[in-house]
DNA sequence: GTGTCCTGAATTGCATGCAATCTATGATAA
DNA sequence: TTATCATAGATTGCATGCAATTCAGGACAC
């Protein structure tokens, strides 16, 4: 989308959890921990209010979104929505990738094992986040891609917690469906990603646990 | 969303036409037409900007998005994203509609009709954002929610200088629409507002005007 | 022990001042 | 005439001050 640097890197902040979820956080906290005035934070806050990655009260300030105040039923209707969208923008990208996408495809898709290697959760979610964006900007369709971006936030943000443990089983079905994208198979995109979100949902209802198994990876 | 109130006075003036498309929107120019100061407007600005009613360019300001300067191919983009999302959205609010989406929709649809008798452009474009807006928002899913209402600020602003041509003949399938929500007829809803939609994009796609003619009624 | 009211610290929300940056205009030189 | 450059005006972006609001904790009455 078109965060300015300064959401950009509070978003990060909260999608690497160094934020955690259900914070309250303060525009002057935030402007002394990035050496800015309360200002352009308070600029910045409003935009992740847009994208949904924080909640503002009037005169109270925002609060991270907290995965444990989102009811079960509503992540499942946040990954159905999704699952409308983004096979279809995966088949798209099959399409219309440039050897620049499959670039920072690649770059999120590296950066997912090197945090997994090193055991840092915060850098494997931000990483996951951007897998994300990559895939769904290879789709070069403006429309999806902004009416994506809030959910890719949920996403990351709602399976925080969760997602250093069920990441890492399902990365190979994300590698494996960049590979789709980079041979041009769009179809295969499609079909791959669909089974990985309905997986995810398929778990959710199934009530593995209310903070989600998003990979259906039941412990 | 979560708009602010004084993003949304910003937004009506912008769907409305009264700030036209294009326009360079300054922050002293808002603040004195809205008695407010410089700092609260340049906050909305920066949702509008999430929302993407204006582009923001580096020390240069705001700018209303220009219909002119979007490519057909990206408004094809548009509604074949909002095609995937919105019957399916509808079917969901044919299930789960309360009484209040119900007066919402009417509302909005009688606002419409007022709007079209009395030939007021802008207050049609509004009507036919809100009408939009209760639409989904009867959907109770708040994740395709927020990712549609982008798609629904591009949509009446991109068509907003055609729309007052070609909404008046497309408001009696809205109505059907609406009434098959009212009637709990999922299925109907859902395949009428997909017609509509496919109108939409093969008259878009048959080229009838660079410019749109989004009810698929050529002049 | 329980409930109510009050006070104070903390925070938001808004207004304004100012430096840095950009655009446009007109002057100058080739 | 055309191109280049300098200057002036306007606008953004940031910092800070202050009133209004909210929440927490304790005193007090019952």
């Amino acid at each position: 989308m078109t965060e300015s640097p300064l959401a950009a890197s509070i978003a990060r902040l909260m999608i690497s959890t160094e934020i955690p979820p259900g914070s309250h956080v303060t525009a002057a906290g935030l402007a002394e921990r990035l050496h800015v005035s309360r200002t352009p934070v308070r600029e910045a806050i409003r935009e992740l209010a847009a994208l949904g990655l924080v909640v503002v009260h009037d005169n109270r300030g925002a609060f991270v979104v907290d995965p444990d105040d989102i009811p079960t039923a509503e992540m499942i209707d946040l990954l159905a929505t999704r699952r409308r969208l983004e096979p279809w923008v995966l088949s798209l990208a099959a399409e219309r990738r440039t050897d620049d996408d499959l670039t920072l495809i690649a770059d999120a898709l590296a950066a997912g094992e090197r945090a997994m290697a090193a055991g840092d959760a915060g850098a494997l979610n931000l990483a996951h986040h951007a897998l994300l964006r990559s895939l769904t900007s290879a789709g070069h369709n403006e429309a999806a891609d902004i009416a994506l971006a809030p959910l890719h936030y949920r996403t990351c943000l709602v399976f925080a917690r969760v997602a250093p443990l069920v990441l890492p089983s399902g990365w190979p079905q994300h590698a494996a469906i960049a590979q789709a994208i980079r041979s041009a198979d769009g179809d295969t995109a499609h079909d791959l990603h669909r089974r990985h979100l309905d997986e995810i949902i398929a778990s959710l209802e199934a009530g593995d646990d209310a903070d989600g198994e998003p990979d259906g990876h039941p412990r």
